[in-house]
DNA sequence: ACCTGAACACCGTTCAAGT
DNA sequence: ACCTGAACACCGTTCAAGT
C-alpha cells in the first residue's frame, strides 16, 4: 500500500488495474461494447495490449471489474437506510438508472462477468428483507424473485439499447416497436396487438417500479 | 412450395435453413455455445462456410432461428388451455425446462437473438391474463413483470451453466456456491451468509415456481 | 516487477469463381 | 439459384525480449 502510493507520486501515468478499468468504462460509455478491445484500450493507455494482461487476467475479468465499479457505486450511494420497502425500491431504481446511464452494464449483469456485481445487489436487497415482516424461510426466495426480476429488466434494456443504438430518444424507440406490434397478425398475437398502445405511452421507469411493487405485494402475502 | 418439395425428393442432403438450424441446435446441445462456428457447422453439413450465408443472414440470425425453434416447440406444447393461473405456470415451467435441457437458450433469451422468442413467450403469458380478473390497464405491466422475471432466471441459469460446464450434478454445484457464500465476510455480506444454507438445499425449479406465484399473488391484489 | 509488440490461433463475413 | 473455399479484417491471448 505504501509502495503503491510512492509509485503514484513518481509516475502518474503508471499502469494500474484501477486506471485500466477506468479507461475501459470510458470506452464502453462513449463508444459502446463493440469498441472495447485490448488494442483500443492499449492505444488509449499508450501501451501495448500485452501490458494489460499484467494487471487483468482476461477480458471477462476486465468487464467484471468495470461492472463492479458501476454497481458498487450505486450500492454505496443507496445505503440511506430508510424504511425497508423504500430501501428496496431505491436499490432497484439505482440499478435501473445505472443501466440507463451505462447500457453495457445491463448486458454484463445478464452474463458471466456480472456474477460478483449480482451478489452485491442480492445482498442489498436481502438485507432489507430482514427488516421486513417476512418469515425467515421465505427470505431467500423473496430476494431471488426481486433479483431475477431486476436482472430480466436489465437484460431487456441492454438488448434494446444494443439493437437500436441510434434511437436515443425513448419515445421514438417505443413508437417504432409499438408500430411493429400493431402490424403483427392479430389472430396469432391477440395480446401483443392489444397492448401495443400501452407500450407506446408507458414509462419504462415507472413500470419497472410497478413490477417491484407487484413482487413486494406478493411478498406481503407471505405470513 | 411445390418446387421445394420436388427438390427435397431429388436431393435429401440439400442445404436448407431448416437443416442448418437443426444442425446448429445439435452442436449447441452437445458441444456448447463455444463450439458453434460457421466452420464447424459447415464441416458437419459437408460444405463450405459461405454456403450457409445463402440461407442465413448472419450468426445472430442463426442463433435467433435456433432459439425460436426450441421456444416455439415449448409454446405449442403448452397450449392445453386450463385455468389461466395454471396456464401461466405451464408457460413459465416450459421455458424453464427448455433452458434446463438447452442451456444456450437461456443466454440467447437475454441477448439480441432472443427477441422474437421473447415475443412468443410474452404473448403466451398475456393471453392468459385476459382470462384473469385483472383490469385491462394492468395487463401490460403484469405480463411484463412475469416475462422479466422469467428472463432473469433464464439468464442466471445460463450464466451458471456457462461457468460450471463440468458440474452437471445440480447439488454439487449448489454446494460449491453455498460454501463460497459461507466464506464471505459476514460483516459485509450478512444476508448472503444467512441464506447460504437455504441455497444449498433449495430446489431451483420449485423456487422458480414460487417466484411466479409471488408475482401472481401481487397481480391478484390489483382490482 | 513491469512493459513492449510481434506472432499465434481463431473468429465472422465476403466474394470471385464455379455448377 | 445455389455452392465452394480462399481471402479479408479483426479478435483475445501468449510470450520472448526488453527495461
Amino acid at each position: 500500500m505504501a509502495s503503491k502510493t510512492r509509485r503514484n507520486e513518481r509516475r502518474t501515468d503508471a499502469l494500474s488495474k484501477e486506471r485500466i478499468v477506468e479507461t475501459a468504462v470510458e470506452i464502453l460509455d462513449t463508444e459502446g461494447e463493440g469498441a472495447l478491445t485490448f488494442r483500443a484500450l492499449a492505444a488509449r493507455l499508450a501501451t501495448g495490449p500485452g501490458a494489460i494482461y499484467w494487471h487483468v487476467a482476461n477480458k471477462n475479468d476486465l468487464l467484471a471489474a468495470a461492472t463492479d465499479e458501476v454497481i458498487g457505486r450505486v450500492m454505496t450511494e443507496v445505503v440511506g437506510s430508510a424504511e425497508p420497502q423504500r430501501a428496496i425500491r431505491a436499490v432497484a431504481l439505482g440499478v435501473f438508472d445505472a443501466i440507463d446511464a451505462h447500457p453495457w452494464v445491463g448486458a454484463q449483469l445478464s452474463g458471466p462477468a456480472g456474477q460478483s456485481a449480482i451478489l452485491e445487489i442480492f445482498e442489498g436487497l436481502g438485507k432489507q428483507l430482514r427488516a421486513l415482516d417476512v418469515p425467515q424461510r421465505a427470505h431467500f426466495g423473496a430476494a431471488s424473485a426481486l433479483l431475477n426480476y431486476i436482472l430480466g429488466v436489465a437484460g431487456q434494456n441492454a438488448a434494446n439499447a444494443r439493437m437500436n443504438p441510434h434511437l436515443t430518444d425513448r419515445s421514438d424507440f417505443l413508437d417504432s416497436v409499438a408500430t411493429r406490434w400493431e402490424q403483427l397478425d392479430p389472430a396469432r398475437y391477440p395480446f401483443v396487438n392489444q397492448v401495443a398502445a400501452q407500450l407506446r405511452d408507458h414509462d419504462d421507469r415507472e413500470q419497472f417500479l410497478a413490477g417491484i411493487d407487484l413482487i413486494l405485494a406478493g411478498i406481503g402475502t407471505l405470513h
